[in-house]
RNA sequence: GGGCGCGUAGCUCAGUGGGAGAGCACUCGCCUUACAAGCGAGGGGUCGUAGGUUCGAAACCUACCGCGCCCA
């Protein structure tokens, strides 16, 4: 705003000390400690308020805020406060996982800038050093919570790596290896080269990457046979050739044997229904410990795996390419191939899918190894029924396929990890092969060459006990009793496999079939205003402590809520922001006109036989929004409820209601008190009902208004039906009809709003609104026609009211003629519509009564304005 | 290759059998004693295409075209 244009004389009403804008800054840090240090986001098990309870999706500990978590909080913040005003014991319980992989690398790298690495320090104190480096620099997210305005129980705050918690996992590990559920097995699983880690299924993100697909002849003459592969490096490890049982081309060859070229072995060529004779010549090479799908059918035909390559991915088999790299080694064996006229055909580039480790992004390889994994099948089976038979629902429902779709096809989940960060497998093994898994309060055993197993689990397998280790499982605490199972869980779609799916599958399996929450509320991905994935190399990304800092949190908050649909994406954008932030600014004067005009909310709201119009259209309003937005947000419906209180609060409240109440709130009278109750009372429920979404403006505002002393542990609305007027509503749709024709006619007309314009009115008793003829005048600008007046236009409105005006000789006749003759071509048609529907036999016999009835009323309505305009028509002086 | 979803105003999206809507953007007029982060008015859409069901389809069914996501 700019100060040197601004000629008006300030105003010295009372305004409780507001400033003529919102400033954020001012209010968030002082109003967010506030609330931690009153106690308001502490939860309490031994209330008798019915609980309601979310755990956090737990950030990582190396992560900070983007904007997908802002979007993530402001959803669980909304609920959370909802029901906390509902009434409800609130538990949201804030926390993060230890992100194994991630710290683990985080640590690391600090350490390799002191040319250290993790082995030069041992285990020991590699642990110790990150621990260290997370009392430091990990979970930066923590701070951030606050600034959004989270209201956590930072009482409760959880790690993963927490004794509690550490305690739960060995519970869980233990109970289910003594159940058959937790094996050991050599298989082939996703490597990382660089993590040198075991990676689960869905830690491997397949893209479809440029490669070459090169066919090479096996054996010579009459024997040879033509395998095409993207891996020519791995034919040093093939163990057989393999062709479906029905190729016609092959079956001389089945059973036989060929020469590998390079190596002098010999493999067979195995007969496989899993070949697709389609691609290539349809005979594959057989690489079962390289290739997942290999191992498959080397395991069916009992073939021996040969492992070619180290953990890192560098060939180990003696001769000529020992120790060259995967990639180094693939040109030289092709080169070595080609040199014995053994490459057939050559395709380059040649698209196909590449498994990429999610952390890292290098090339995952397939690789043999001995490792832990959970026996998933009953399990998930578990996982899909709670869903299946109704004890959880997802939201929206639609995602459910895509649950089912991965618990029913679930593999068998690789748990364990070569790393040193996370919870060590609590299994050791004995000098005389022996395999011992300890519990939680069991002594392992010692003695001479007694070793503990060197891995440790799955970060997600720690975050999958989250819903009940945090609340203090395996003991049966209070906290257990009163808030599990939680009622809902917030999070993205992109995280149903990863997280979803394994809390239920531990906590049905934990809890004795208890499932770990009842709904499973998803988002979507937070996307640019072009609907485009946020990415930082892309550069559109959105950092939410920026738009904090310069729009506010209310803002921020806003801005993602009102875009969050259930289940689907939200695109966001700087102008978005900048409106949200406008829509703030907005209650902020609202709601200071309000005090400057005396509003309050002392004492009884009035009866309503006791109201004007005005003020019961407004309560009625009120009771149709409270009923809304309490439908939408138990229904996950951000979107719908920012909305509706956005249109509400502005159109309704601010356009209207302030405006038509400014007349009456300048006297003194007992009418003007009554007005003063109404509007404190308008305000202070939508502010309350605002609440959850923009927690900091609305608490400064409530706390000015009420004198109360927080919103935050305020009442939450309740419709009052008996509030609910439909003559009111009826009566100011029409004075609204009224008052914008006058001001259509206006604008039309060209004429200066300050100008006042004689008219008059008629035909207001048709409605019952000619008691509002005071405030048509005061909104539209008209004056009591004077001794001299002259109409010069008509403007018929529906409903038989007609305005007369005189705009004291001079018209605009060729202006006013087109507004005329839009309107009567929008009649027109609607005329038309309506009788093309009557006309129709069919139309009347079949249709509903009141659909015909109203599509009547209708026809009635447009011929009446039809009549009306060319009244006005012919008055018109001609041109 | 399999599965799921989406095509509605310039952009982003609501609308799921009976008058095509919102926000932003755009045009015009305004400092009007809560607010220029504002106020008033306006323009703009063969609802992807083609069939079908129905008295009536943006909505339901089928096919096709285009886009996206997940899985392999």
């Amino acid at each position: 705003m700019s100060e040197a244009t601004d000629t008006r004389t300030p105003d010295t009403r009372p305004t409780g000390g507001l400033s003529a804008q919102y400033q954020p800054g001012e209010v968030e840090q002082r109003r967010y400690e506030q609330w931690v240090s009153a106690g308001y986001f502490t939860a309490d098990p031994a209330s008798d308020k019915p609980p309601f309870s979310i755990v956090i999706p737990p950030p990582n500990v190396t992560g900070s805020m983007h904007v997908g978590h802002a979007l993530e909080h402001t959803i669980m913040d909304t609920l959370s406060r909802f029901k906390r005003m509902q009434g409800f014991e609130v538990l949201w319980l804030p926390g993060m996982d230890h992100a194994g992989i991630a710290t683990q690398n985080v640590v690391e790298r600090q350490l390799a800038a002191q040319q250290l690495s993790r082995h030069d320090l041992g285990r020991e104190a590699f642990v110790e050093k990150v621990w260290q480096w997370k009392a430091e620099s990990g979970g930066a997210i923590t701070g951030q919570m606050r600034r959004l305005g989270d209201s956590v129980d930072w009482s409760r705050e959880r790690f993963t790596m927490d004794e509690g918690l550490s305690k739960a996992v060995q519970t869980i590990f233990k109970r289910l290896y003594d159940d058959g559920l937790i094996y050991r097995a050599e298989r082939i699983i996703n490597w990382c080269p660089r993590c040198l880690t075991a990676l689960s299924d869905i830690e491997v993100e397949h893209t479809d990457d440029d490669g070459e697909l090169v066919s090479i002849r096996y054996g010579d003459g009459a024997d040879a046979i033509v395998v095409a592969t993207t891996r020519a490096e791995t034919m040093l490890g093939d163990t057989a050739v393999a062709v479906h049982p029905d190729d016609e081309r092959y079956q001389h060859l089945i059973g036989t044997e060929v020469e590998l070229p390079l190596t002098g072995r010999r493999i067979p060529i195995v007969a496989d229904e899993h070949v697709d004779p389609a691609f290539g010549t349809g005979a594959v090479k057989v690489t079962p410990a390289h290739d997942p799908n290999d191992f498959e059918i080397g395991r069916r035909h009992n073939l021996p795996s040969m492992t070619i390559m180290d953990e890192r991915a560098v060939v180990t088999v003696p001769g000529p390419f020992e120790g060259l790299d995967r990639y180094e080694a693939r040109p030289a064996i092709v080169a070595a191939l080609r040199e014995q006229g053994r490459i057939v055909a050559e395709k380059r580039p040649y698209q196909h899918s590449v498994g990429h480790c999610s952390r890292c992004k290098t090339t995952v390889e397939p690789r043999l190894s001995l490792q832990w994994f959970v026996n998933t099948g009953p399990l998930a089976k578990a996982a899909g029924d709670a869903v299946r038979d109704g004890r959880v629902s997802i939201e929206p429902p639609e995602l459910a396929k895509r649950y089912f779709a991965w618990v029913d096809n679930m593999h068998d989940w690789c748990i364990s990890r070569q790393l040193w960060w996370g919870h060590r497998i609590p299994v050791w093994y004995g000098p005389a092969g022996e395999v011992v898994c300890v519990g939680p309060d069991e002594e392992p055993p010692s003695g001479e060459g007694w070793r503990q197993d060197e891995d440790v689990l799955d970060t997600w397998f720690s975050s999958g006990l989250w819903p009940f280790s945090t609340m203090g499982w395996p003991q049966q605490t209070e906290t257990l009793a009163k808030f599990y199972p939680t009622s809902v869980l917030v999070t993205g779609y992109d995280i149903l496999f990863f997280w979803v799916a394994r809390m239920m599958m531990f906590g049905l399996y934990a809890m004795d079939g208890v499932q770990p929450f009842d709904v499973v509320a998803l988002h979507g991905l937070v996307r640019d205003a072009h609907g485009k994935k946020m990415s930082k190399s892309f550069g559109n990304a959105v950092d939410p402590l920026d738009w904090i800092e310069r729009y506010g949190a209310d803002a921020t908050r806003f801005t993602l809520a009102r875009g969050a649909n259930p289940g689907s994406d939200v695109p966001i954008s700087e102008e978005w922001c900048q409106g949200s932030r406008n829509f703030c600014n907005k209650l902020w004067n609202a709601t200071r006109f309000a005090l400057m005009n005396g509003a309050t909310v002392e004492g009884e709201l009035p009866a309503s036989a006791e109201l004007s119009s005005v003020d019961k259209w407004i309560l009625s309003r009120l009771q149709h929004v409270i009923a809304e937005v309490g439908e939408q947000l138990a229904t996950y419906e951000f979107a719908k409820a920012c909305d509706t209180l956005y249109h509400f609060a502005w159109d309704d409240v601010c356009d209207w209601y302030v405006e038509l109440s400014k007349p009456v709130l300048a006297t003194d009278g007992a009418e003007a008190a009554r007005s003063r109750r109404v509007l404190g009372h308008v305000l202070d429920q939508l502010l309350r009902l605002l609440h959850p979404v923009i927690p900091f403006v609305t608490e400064e505002l409530w706390t000015v208004l009420t004198g109360a002393e927080s919103v935050v542990v305020a009442a939450w609305p309740v419709a009052d039906a008996a509030r609910i007027d439909d003559v009111a509503e009826e009566e100011l749709a029409a004075l609204q009809k009224v008052v914008t024709e006058v001001r259509r006619f206006r604008s039309d007309q060209g004429l200066r709003p300050g100008q006042r314009v004689s008219a008059a009115l008629t035909g207001l008793g048709n409605v019952g609104i000619d008691v509002h003829e005071p405030l048509i005048r005061a909104l539209a600008r008209l004056d009591a026609p004077s001794a001299e007046f002259a109409a010069t236009a008509t403007l018929a409105v529906t409903g038989g009211i007609t305005v007369d005006l005189d705009t004291r000789g001079t018209i605009d006749v060729a202006a006013e003629r087109a507004r005329l003759d839009k309107d009567r071509a929008a009649a027109e048609k609607e005329a038309a519509q309506c009788r093309a529907k009557l006309d129709n036999d069919a139309f009347i016999g079949k249709a509903p009564e009141q659909v015909v009835a109203k599509i009547k009323d209708r026809l009635a309505t447009a011929e009446a304005d039809l009549a009306r305009i060319a009244a006005a028509l012919k008055a018109l002086p001609s041109a």
